[in-house]
DNA sequence: AGAAAACTTAACTTTAGGTTAACCTTAGGC
DNA sequence: GCCTAAGGTTAACCTAAAGTTAAGTTTTCT
Protein backbone atom coordinates (compact mmCIF):
# COMPACT_ATOMS: atom_id res chain seq x y z
CA UNK A 1 0.00 0.00 0.00
CA UNK A 2 1.17 3.66 -0.77
CA UNK A 3 2.11 5.06 2.43
CA UNK A 4 -0.78 7.66 3.91
CA UNK A 5 -0.85 11.21 3.31
CA UNK A 6 -0.17 12.70 6.73
CA UNK A 7 -2.06 15.72 7.58
CA UNK A 8 -1.57 18.59 10.34
CA UNK A 9 -4.34 20.71 12.26
CA UNK A 10 -3.59 23.49 14.22
CA UNK A 11 -6.06 24.67 15.68
CA UNK A 12 -6.86 25.97 19.83
CA UNK A 13 -9.56 24.40 20.21
CA UNK A 14 -9.64 20.51 20.89
CA UNK A 15 -13.01 20.40 19.69
CA UNK A 16 -12.21 21.17 16.38
CA UNK A 17 -9.11 19.08 16.54
CA UNK A 18 -11.30 16.14 17.49
CA UNK A 19 -13.71 16.86 14.76
CA UNK A 20 -11.30 16.96 12.21
CA UNK A 21 -8.67 14.13 13.86
CA UNK A 22 -12.06 12.19 13.50
CA UNK A 23 -13.63 12.32 10.08
CA UNK A 24 -9.25 12.52 8.39
CA UNK A 25 -8.79 9.33 9.96
CA UNK A 26 -11.73 8.11 9.02
CA UNK A 27 -10.66 8.46 5.55
CA UNK A 28 -7.10 6.55 6.19
CA UNK A 29 -5.18 9.66 6.81
CA UNK A 30 -2.27 9.64 9.24
CA UNK A 31 -3.44 13.14 11.41
CA UNK A 32 -1.50 14.78 14.12
CA UNK A 33 -2.68 18.05 15.86
CA UNK A 34 -1.09 20.83 17.63
CA UNK A 35 -3.15 23.19 20.05
CA UNK A 36 -1.08 26.84 18.79
CA UNK A 37 0.64 28.04 16.69
CA UNK A 38 3.88 27.81 17.67
CA UNK A 39 3.78 24.02 18.63
CA UNK A 40 2.43 23.62 14.91
CA UNK A 41 5.57 24.74 13.47
CA UNK A 42 7.35 22.11 15.56
CA UNK A 43 5.15 19.71 14.64
CA UNK A 44 5.36 20.02 11.17
CA UNK A 45 9.12 20.22 11.05
CA UNK A 46 9.50 16.76 12.93
CA UNK A 47 6.50 15.46 11.29
CA UNK A 48 6.85 16.98 7.69
CA UNK A 49 3.56 16.32 6.58
CA UNK A 50 1.60 16.54 3.55
CA UNK A 51 -0.99 19.31 4.08
CA UNK A 52 -1.18 21.62 6.68
CA UNK A 53 -5.20 22.46 7.90
CA UNK A 54 -4.22 26.02 10.20
CA UNK A 55 -7.15 27.99 12.23
CA UNK A 56 -6.77 31.49 11.43
CA UNK A 57 -7.86 32.82 14.42
CA UNK A 58 -5.84 31.21 17.12
CA UNK A 59 -4.25 33.52 20.03
CA UNK A 60 -0.76 34.40 20.15
CA UNK A 61 0.62 33.35 16.64
CA UNK A 62 -2.29 33.49 14.43
CA UNK A 63 -2.95 30.82 11.48
CA UNK A 64 -0.85 33.38 8.91
CA UNK A 65 2.08 34.18 10.92
CA UNK A 66 2.22 30.70 11.18
CA UNK A 67 1.92 29.75 7.52
CA UNK A 68 4.15 32.44 6.87
CA UNK A 69 7.03 30.72 8.91
CA UNK A 70 6.23 27.37 7.54
CA UNK A 71 6.74 29.23 4.29
CA UNK A 72 10.24 29.61 5.07
CA UNK A 73 11.32 26.55 6.00
CA UNK A 74 12.89 25.14 2.84
CA UNK A 75 11.63 20.85 3.76
CA UNK A 76 7.74 22.27 4.05
CA UNK A 77 8.23 24.51 0.89
CA UNK A 78 5.56 22.11 -1.10
CA UNK A 79 2.85 21.19 1.72
CA UNK A 80 0.09 22.23 0.76
CA UNK A 81 -1.45 24.89 3.85
CA UNK A 82 -5.44 25.46 4.07
CA UNK A 83 -6.80 27.98 6.47
CA UNK A 84 -9.56 27.11 8.64
CA UNK A 85 -11.89 30.55 8.47
CA UNK A 86 -15.31 31.70 9.94
CA UNK A 87 -17.78 31.82 6.97
CA UNK A 88 -17.38 35.51 6.20
CA UNK A 89 -14.35 37.27 7.03
CA UNK A 90 -13.61 36.94 3.63
CA UNK A 91 -11.40 40.56 4.13
CA UNK A 92 -8.72 37.62 5.49
CA UNK A 93 -8.95 35.13 2.37
CA UNK A 94 -6.81 38.26 0.46
CA UNK A 95 -4.23 38.36 2.94
CA UNK A 96 -4.28 34.48 3.54
CA UNK A 97 -3.40 34.16 -0.06
CA UNK A 98 -0.96 36.16 0.30
CA UNK A 99 0.38 34.52 3.53
CA UNK A 100 1.07 31.46 1.25
CA UNK A 101 -2.28 29.65 1.74
CA UNK A 102 -3.57 26.87 -1.13
CA UNK A 103 -6.85 26.79 0.07
CA UNK A 104 -9.94 27.38 2.87
CA UNK A 105 -12.19 25.64 4.74
CA UNK A 106 -15.16 27.87 6.00
CA UNK A 107 -16.22 26.87 9.51
CA UNK A 108 -18.74 25.50 10.85
CA UNK A 109 -17.56 22.88 9.19
CA UNK A 110 -19.08 20.95 6.82
CA UNK A 111 -17.27 16.97 6.89
CA UNK A 112 -18.37 15.91 3.36
CA UNK A 113 -17.03 18.57 2.02
CA UNK A 114 -13.84 19.10 4.15
CA UNK A 115 -12.95 15.02 3.24
CA UNK A 116 -13.34 15.81 -0.58
CA UNK A 117 -10.98 19.51 -0.18
CA UNK A 118 -8.40 17.59 1.44
CA UNK A 119 -8.59 14.61 -1.32
CA UNK A 120 -8.46 16.97 -4.19
CA UNK A 121 -6.17 19.10 -2.54
CA UNK A 122 -3.54 16.16 -1.82
CA UNK A 123 -4.11 14.93 -5.39
CA UNK A 124 -3.05 17.99 -6.72
CA UNK A 125 -0.05 18.23 -5.58
CA UNK A 126 0.51 14.72 -5.25
CA UNK A 127 3.29 12.90 -7.05
CA UNK A 128 5.48 15.35 -5.06
CA UNK A 129 5.48 13.15 -2.19
CA UNK A 130 9.47 12.81 -1.10
CA UNK A 131 10.69 9.21 -0.79
CA UNK A 132 11.76 8.39 2.68
CA UNK A 133 14.92 6.48 1.74
CA UNK A 134 17.10 8.06 -0.87
CA UNK A 135 20.80 6.82 -2.21
CA UNK A 136 23.06 9.25 -3.75
CA UNK A 137 26.26 8.86 -4.68
CA UNK A 138 27.15 5.71 -2.75
CA UNK A 139 25.19 7.79 0.43
CA UNK A 140 21.83 5.58 1.56
CA UNK A 141 19.54 7.45 3.68
CA UNK A 142 16.65 6.19 5.51
CA UNK A 143 14.83 9.14 6.99
CA UNK A 144 11.99 6.51 8.73
CA UNK A 145 15.33 4.46 10.23
CA UNK A 146 17.31 7.52 11.01
CA UNK A 147 19.95 5.25 9.44
CA UNK A 148 22.85 5.92 7.06
CA UNK A 149 24.99 4.13 5.36
CA UNK A 150 28.03 4.84 3.06
CA UNK A 151 29.35 2.17 0.83
CA UNK A 152 27.62 -0.69 2.58
CA UNK A 153 28.83 0.34 5.67
CA UNK A 154 26.13 1.28 8.72
CA UNK A 155 26.85 4.70 10.47
CA UNK A 156 24.66 6.23 13.01
CA UNK A 157 24.51 10.19 13.42
CA UNK A 158 23.18 12.19 15.96
CA UNK A 159 20.51 14.05 15.73
CA UNK A 160 21.34 17.65 14.05
CA UNK A 161 24.05 16.28 11.77
CA UNK A 162 21.59 13.62 10.16
CA UNK A 163 18.84 16.83 10.38
CA UNK A 164 21.55 18.72 8.61
CA UNK A 165 22.28 15.43 6.24
CA UNK A 166 18.62 14.79 5.33
CA UNK A 167 18.05 18.74 4.72
CA UNK A 168 21.04 19.45 2.07
CA UNK A 169 19.92 15.83 0.65
CA UNK A 170 16.68 16.51 -0.26
CA UNK A 171 17.66 19.11 -2.57
CA UNK A 172 20.97 17.33 -4.32
CA UNK A 173 22.83 20.33 -5.67
CA UNK A 174 21.24 23.11 -4.41
CA UNK A 175 22.77 25.57 -2.55
CA UNK A 176 20.73 26.16 1.37
CA UNK A 177 21.96 29.43 2.89
CA UNK A 178 23.05 29.40 6.34
CA UNK A 179 19.51 31.08 7.03
CA UNK A 180 17.85 28.04 5.08
CA UNK A 181 19.38 25.63 7.68
CA UNK A 182 18.88 27.56 10.53
CA UNK A 183 15.54 28.46 10.15
CA UNK A 184 14.89 24.47 8.73
CA UNK A 185 16.95 22.61 11.53
CA UNK A 186 17.20 25.30 14.74
CA UNK A 187 13.87 27.42 14.13
CA UNK A 188 13.45 30.91 13.19
CA UNK A 189 13.80 31.69 17.04
CA UNK A 190 16.95 29.66 18.41
CA UNK A 191 19.76 31.25 18.00
CA UNK A 192 23.32 29.66 17.70
CA UNK A 193 26.72 31.17 16.51
CA UNK A 194 27.72 30.81 13.23
CA UNK A 195 30.69 28.40 14.10
CA UNK A 196 27.65 26.02 15.10
CA UNK A 197 26.85 25.05 11.52
CA UNK A 198 30.10 24.53 10.25
CA UNK A 199 30.94 22.19 12.90
CA UNK A 200 28.16 20.24 12.02
CA UNK A 201 29.01 20.11 8.42
CA UNK A 202 32.49 19.33 9.27
CA UNK A 203 31.34 16.00 11.42
CA UNK A 204 29.49 14.87 8.28
CA UNK A 205 32.50 15.55 5.57
CA UNK A 206 34.49 13.81 8.34
CA UNK A 207 32.10 10.51 8.14
CA UNK A 208 30.87 10.84 5.03
CA UNK A 209 33.72 12.17 2.67
CA UNK A 210 34.49 15.44 2.12
CA UNK A 211 34.01 15.43 -1.55
CA UNK A 212 30.47 15.19 -0.88
CA UNK A 213 29.51 18.37 0.97
CA UNK A 214 30.54 21.71 -1.08
CA UNK A 215 31.12 25.11 0.62
CA UNK A 216 29.94 28.20 -1.55
CA UNK A 217 31.69 30.97 0.17
CA UNK A 218 29.29 33.85 1.38
CA UNK A 219 26.55 32.36 0.55
CA UNK A 220 25.86 28.40 1.60
CA UNK A 221 26.72 24.75 1.23
CA UNK A 222 25.70 22.35 -0.73
CA UNK A 223 25.44 18.37 -1.27
CA UNK A 224 26.67 16.18 -4.06
CA UNK A 225 27.61 13.18 -5.34
CA UNK B 1 21.57 36.86 4.22
CA UNK B 2 20.36 37.49 0.96
CA UNK B 3 20.39 41.08 -0.52
CA UNK B 4 18.06 43.32 1.03
CA UNK B 5 15.21 43.88 -1.42
CA UNK B 6 15.11 47.17 -2.62
CA UNK B 7 11.87 49.85 -2.33
CA UNK B 8 11.00 52.84 -4.12
CA UNK B 9 8.50 55.43 -2.35
CA UNK B 10 7.12 58.07 -4.58
CA UNK B 11 4.52 60.46 -2.52
CA UNK B 12 4.75 64.00 -2.47
CA UNK B 13 4.48 64.33 0.86
CA UNK B 14 7.83 64.21 2.71
CA UNK B 15 5.64 63.39 5.94
CA UNK B 16 4.51 60.10 4.34
CA UNK B 17 8.15 59.20 3.15
CA UNK B 18 9.71 59.49 6.34
CA UNK B 19 7.19 57.24 7.81
CA UNK B 20 7.38 54.55 4.91
CA UNK B 21 11.07 55.22 5.24
CA UNK B 22 11.40 54.40 9.28
CA UNK B 23 9.19 50.98 8.71
CA UNK B 24 10.80 49.99 6.06
CA UNK B 25 13.94 50.24 7.29
CA UNK B 26 13.63 48.97 10.44
CA UNK B 27 12.43 46.05 8.64
CA UNK B 28 15.95 45.59 6.78
CA UNK B 29 14.74 46.87 3.52
CA UNK B 30 17.05 49.14 1.24
CA UNK B 31 14.78 52.10 0.58
CA UNK B 32 14.82 54.97 -1.55
CA UNK B 33 12.28 58.03 -2.17
CA UNK B 34 10.90 60.05 -4.76
CA UNK B 35 8.98 63.55 -4.01
CA UNK B 36 6.90 62.88 -7.47
CA UNK B 37 6.43 60.73 -10.36
CA UNK B 38 8.87 62.16 -12.52
CA UNK B 39 11.51 61.66 -10.12
CA UNK B 40 10.38 58.25 -9.09
CA UNK B 41 10.23 57.03 -12.66
CA UNK B 42 14.36 58.78 -13.07
CA UNK B 43 14.73 56.64 -9.80
CA UNK B 44 13.54 53.42 -10.32
CA UNK B 45 15.23 53.20 -13.39
CA UNK B 46 18.25 53.77 -11.57
CA UNK B 47 17.72 51.61 -8.89
CA UNK B 48 15.92 48.76 -10.21
CA UNK B 49 13.73 48.25 -7.07
CA UNK B 50 12.34 45.43 -5.96
CA UNK B 51 8.63 47.03 -5.19
CA UNK B 52 7.14 50.29 -5.50
CA UNK B 53 4.84 52.30 -3.44
CA UNK B 54 3.02 55.08 -5.30
CA UNK B 55 0.81 57.22 -3.85
CA UNK B 56 -2.09 57.83 -6.48
CA UNK B 57 -2.84 61.19 -5.50
CA UNK B 58 0.34 63.65 -7.09
CA UNK B 59 0.82 66.96 -8.84
CA UNK B 60 1.16 66.64 -12.64
CA UNK B 61 2.42 63.24 -13.12
CA UNK B 62 -0.45 61.07 -10.73
CA UNK B 63 0.03 57.35 -9.16
CA UNK B 64 -1.58 55.72 -12.18
CA UNK B 65 0.41 58.00 -14.87
CA UNK B 66 3.43 56.80 -12.99
CA UNK B 67 2.51 53.18 -13.27
CA UNK B 68 1.76 52.99 -16.27
CA UNK B 69 4.94 54.29 -17.71
CA UNK B 70 6.87 52.02 -15.07
CA UNK B 71 5.61 49.09 -16.71
CA UNK B 72 6.14 49.93 -20.37
CA UNK B 73 10.25 50.11 -18.98
CA UNK B 74 11.57 46.26 -20.07
CA UNK B 75 14.04 46.18 -16.81
CA UNK B 76 11.42 47.30 -14.68
CA UNK B 77 8.58 44.61 -16.36
CA UNK B 78 8.44 42.19 -13.05
CA UNK B 79 8.69 45.03 -10.35
CA UNK B 80 5.97 44.70 -8.01
CA UNK B 81 3.72 48.01 -7.74
CA UNK B 82 1.64 49.21 -4.63
CA UNK B 83 -0.60 51.73 -4.85
CA UNK B 84 -1.18 54.23 -1.66
CA UNK B 85 -5.02 55.62 -1.38
CA UNK B 86 -7.29 57.28 0.73
CA UNK B 87 -9.31 54.67 2.42
CA UNK B 88 -13.16 55.28 0.70
CA UNK B 89 -11.02 55.64 -3.50
CA UNK B 90 -12.06 52.45 -3.86
CA UNK B 91 -13.34 53.80 -7.27
CA UNK B 92 -9.42 54.12 -8.04
CA UNK B 93 -8.70 50.63 -7.20
CA UNK B 94 -10.45 49.36 -10.37
CA UNK B 95 -8.65 51.64 -12.57
CA UNK B 96 -5.46 50.99 -10.42
CA UNK B 97 -5.22 47.34 -11.66
CA UNK B 98 -5.65 48.13 -15.03
CA UNK B 99 -2.85 50.56 -14.85
CA UNK B 100 -1.00 47.23 -13.72
CA UNK B 101 -0.87 47.82 -9.79
CA UNK B 102 -0.39 44.78 -7.73
CA UNK B 103 -2.29 45.55 -4.88
CA UNK B 104 -3.39 48.26 -2.53
CA UNK B 105 -2.65 49.95 0.59
CA UNK B 106 -5.11 52.42 2.21
CA UNK B 107 -4.15 56.13 4.20
CA UNK B 108 -3.76 55.96 7.28
CA UNK B 109 -1.14 53.74 7.31
CA UNK B 110 -1.19 50.89 9.72
CA UNK B 111 2.07 50.39 10.10
CA UNK B 112 2.03 46.47 11.16
CA UNK B 113 -0.38 45.75 8.32
CA UNK B 114 2.04 48.04 5.88
CA UNK B 115 4.92 45.50 6.75
CA UNK B 116 2.78 42.53 6.10
CA UNK B 117 1.74 43.38 3.29
CA UNK B 118 5.41 44.32 2.17
CA UNK B 119 6.71 41.05 3.27
CA UNK B 120 3.72 38.79 1.56
CA UNK B 121 4.20 40.89 -1.51
CA UNK B 122 7.96 40.49 -1.99
CA UNK B 123 7.56 36.63 -0.97
CA UNK B 124 4.36 36.21 -4.03
CA UNK B 125 6.73 38.29 -6.73
CA UNK B 126 10.07 36.29 -5.50
CA UNK B 127 10.14 32.68 -6.78
CA UNK B 128 8.13 33.50 -9.94
CA UNK B 129 9.83 36.75 -10.74
CA UNK B 130 12.51 34.75 -13.07
CA UNK B 131 13.09 30.81 -13.57
CA UNK B 132 15.65 29.61 -11.25
CA UNK B 133 16.62 27.95 -14.45
CA UNK B 134 17.59 29.67 -17.66
CA UNK B 135 19.70 29.07 -20.68
CA UNK B 136 20.93 31.22 -23.17
CA UNK B 137 23.11 30.75 -26.02
CA UNK B 138 25.19 27.33 -24.92
CA UNK B 139 25.14 29.19 -21.15
CA UNK B 140 22.78 27.66 -18.94
CA UNK B 141 22.69 29.27 -15.25
CA UNK B 142 20.86 27.63 -12.00
CA UNK B 143 20.37 29.92 -9.23
CA UNK B 144 19.10 27.24 -6.51
CA UNK B 145 22.57 25.21 -7.38
CA UNK B 146 24.92 28.78 -8.21
CA UNK B 147 26.13 26.60 -10.65
CA UNK B 148 26.41 27.88 -14.40
CA UNK B 149 27.14 25.73 -17.35
CA UNK B 150 28.50 26.12 -20.37
CA UNK B 151 28.15 23.92 -23.35
CA UNK B 152 28.01 21.13 -21.12
CA UNK B 153 30.38 21.86 -18.59
CA UNK B 154 30.28 22.65 -15.13
CA UNK B 155 31.71 26.26 -14.10
CA UNK B 156 31.41 26.96 -10.10
CA UNK B 157 31.66 31.26 -10.18
CA UNK B 158 32.30 32.87 -7.18
CA UNK B 159 29.60 34.99 -5.71
CA UNK B 160 30.27 38.67 -6.82
CA UNK B 161 30.93 37.16 -10.39
CA UNK B 162 27.73 35.10 -10.62
CA UNK B 163 25.81 37.79 -9.29
CA UNK B 164 26.97 40.09 -12.11
CA UNK B 165 26.17 37.07 -14.28
CA UNK B 166 22.74 36.85 -13.39
CA UNK B 167 22.21 40.73 -13.68
CA UNK B 168 23.52 41.11 -17.08
CA UNK B 169 21.56 37.84 -18.10
CA UNK B 170 18.23 38.70 -16.77
CA UNK B 171 17.97 41.21 -19.60
CA UNK B 172 20.64 39.66 -22.83
CA UNK B 173 21.01 42.71 -25.05
CA UNK B 174 20.12 45.31 -22.19
CA UNK B 175 23.14 47.76 -21.37
CA UNK B 176 23.50 48.02 -17.58
CA UNK B 177 25.40 50.97 -16.96
CA UNK B 178 28.32 51.01 -14.06
CA UNK B 179 25.75 52.83 -11.91
CA UNK B 180 23.10 49.91 -12.76
CA UNK B 181 25.71 47.05 -11.51
CA UNK B 182 27.06 48.80 -8.61
CA UNK B 183 23.33 49.56 -7.64
CA UNK B 184 22.04 46.16 -7.47
CA UNK B 185 24.64 43.86 -6.43
CA UNK B 186 26.96 46.17 -4.09
CA UNK B 187 24.10 48.18 -2.55
CA UNK B 188 23.30 51.99 -2.49
CA UNK B 189 25.93 52.62 0.10
CA UNK B 190 28.63 50.71 -0.28
CA UNK B 191 31.37 52.29 -2.48
CA UNK B 192 34.05 50.26 -4.61
CA UNK B 193 36.12 51.87 -7.14
CA UNK B 194 35.36 51.25 -11.15
CA UNK B 195 38.08 49.05 -12.02
CA UNK B 196 36.28 46.51 -9.22
CA UNK B 197 33.47 45.93 -12.09
CA UNK B 198 36.19 45.76 -14.97
CA UNK B 199 37.90 42.84 -12.95
CA UNK B 200 34.64 41.01 -12.27
CA UNK B 201 33.20 41.42 -16.19
CA UNK B 202 37.29 40.05 -17.36
CA UNK B 203 36.36 37.10 -14.76
CA UNK B 204 33.33 36.04 -16.96
CA UNK B 205 34.70 36.82 -20.49
CA UNK B 206 37.78 34.06 -18.88
CA UNK B 207 35.51 31.95 -18.01
CA UNK B 208 32.43 32.05 -20.45
CA UNK B 209 33.40 33.90 -23.95
CA UNK B 210 34.88 37.07 -24.35
CA UNK B 211 32.14 37.30 -27.23
CA UNK B 212 29.07 36.96 -24.69
CA UNK B 213 29.77 40.25 -22.91
CA UNK B 214 30.02 43.54 -24.43
CA UNK B 215 31.36 46.78 -23.77
CA UNK B 216 29.19 50.04 -24.98
CA UNK B 217 31.98 52.15 -24.32
CA UNK B 218 30.53 55.13 -21.89
CA UNK B 219 27.90 53.56 -21.01
CA UNK B 220 28.07 50.09 -19.99
CA UNK B 221 27.71 46.69 -20.49
CA UNK B 222 25.94 44.22 -21.70
CA UNK B 223 25.51 40.22 -22.26
CA UNK B 224 24.89 38.14 -25.45
CA UNK B 225 24.25 34.94 -26.51
C1' DA C 1 23.55 10.39 40.19
C1' DG C 2 27.27 9.62 37.12
C1' DA C 3 28.96 8.79 32.63
C1' DA C 4 28.67 9.28 27.92
C1' DA C 5 27.18 11.41 24.00
C1' DA C 6 25.77 15.32 21.64
C1' DC C 7 25.79 20.11 21.07
C1' DT C 8 27.58 24.79 21.32
C1' DT C 9 31.06 28.08 21.88
C1' DA C 10 35.32 30.49 21.74
C1' DA C 11 39.80 31.36 20.08
C1' DC C 12 42.58 30.81 16.59
C1' DT C 13 44.09 29.67 11.68
C1' DT C 14 43.38 29.38 6.92
C1' DT C 15 41.79 30.69 2.53
C1' DA C 16 38.96 32.08 -1.26
C1' DG C 17 37.35 35.83 -3.07
C1' DG C 18 37.17 40.65 -3.52
C1' DT C 19 39.48 45.03 -4.09
C1' DT C 20 42.97 47.98 -5.38
C1' DA C 21 46.76 50.20 -7.59
C1' DA C 22 49.73 50.69 -11.26
C1' DC C 23 50.29 50.21 -15.63
C1' DC C 24 48.74 49.09 -20.53
C1' DT C 25 45.48 49.21 -24.53
C1' DT C 26 42.03 50.92 -27.45
C1' DA C 27 38.24 53.64 -29.39
C1' DG C 28 36.87 57.62 -31.13
C1' DG C 29 36.88 62.82 -31.35
C1' DC C 30 39.69 66.34 -33.23
C1' DG D 1 47.24 60.00 -37.10
C1' DC D 2 47.52 61.90 -32.38
C1' DC D 3 45.58 62.53 -27.85
C1' DT D 4 42.61 61.57 -24.25
C1' DA D 5 39.52 59.22 -21.54
C1' DA D 6 37.39 54.99 -20.83
C1' DG D 7 38.22 50.50 -20.32
C1' DG D 8 41.50 46.18 -19.87
C1' DT D 9 44.98 43.57 -17.38
C1' DT D 10 47.78 41.89 -13.80
C1' DA D 11 49.32 40.73 -9.55
C1' DA D 12 49.75 42.00 -4.87
C1' DC D 13 47.13 42.87 -0.92
C1' DC D 14 43.36 42.61 2.38
C1' DT D 15 39.37 40.90 4.56
C1' DA D 16 35.31 38.51 5.68
C1' DA D 17 33.94 33.91 5.76
C1' DA D 18 34.80 29.32 6.64
C1' DG D 19 37.76 25.59 8.86
C1' DT D 20 39.68 23.70 13.00
C1' DT D 21 40.31 22.32 17.58
C1' DA D 22 39.47 21.81 22.08
C1' DA D 23 37.14 23.16 25.97
C1' DG D 24 32.85 24.00 28.09
C1' DT D 25 27.52 22.85 28.41
C1' DT D 26 23.64 20.46 28.01
C1' DT D 27 21.11 16.34 27.29
C1' DT D 28 20.40 11.54 27.45
C1' DC D 29 21.00 7.07 29.02
C1' DT D 30 21.90 3.55 32.34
Amino acid sequence: MAKKPKILCVDDEQDILDLLTFNLEKEGYDVCTALNGKKGLEVAKRELPDLIILDVMMPEMDGMETCREIREIPSLQNVVITFLTARNEDYSQIAGFEAGADDFITKPIRQRLLVSKIKALLRRSGPAEVKKEMSIGGIEIDRDKYLVTKDGVQIQLPKKEFELLVLLSSAPGRVFTRENILNSIWGNDVIVGDRTIDVHIRKLREKLGDENFKTIKGVGYKFEA
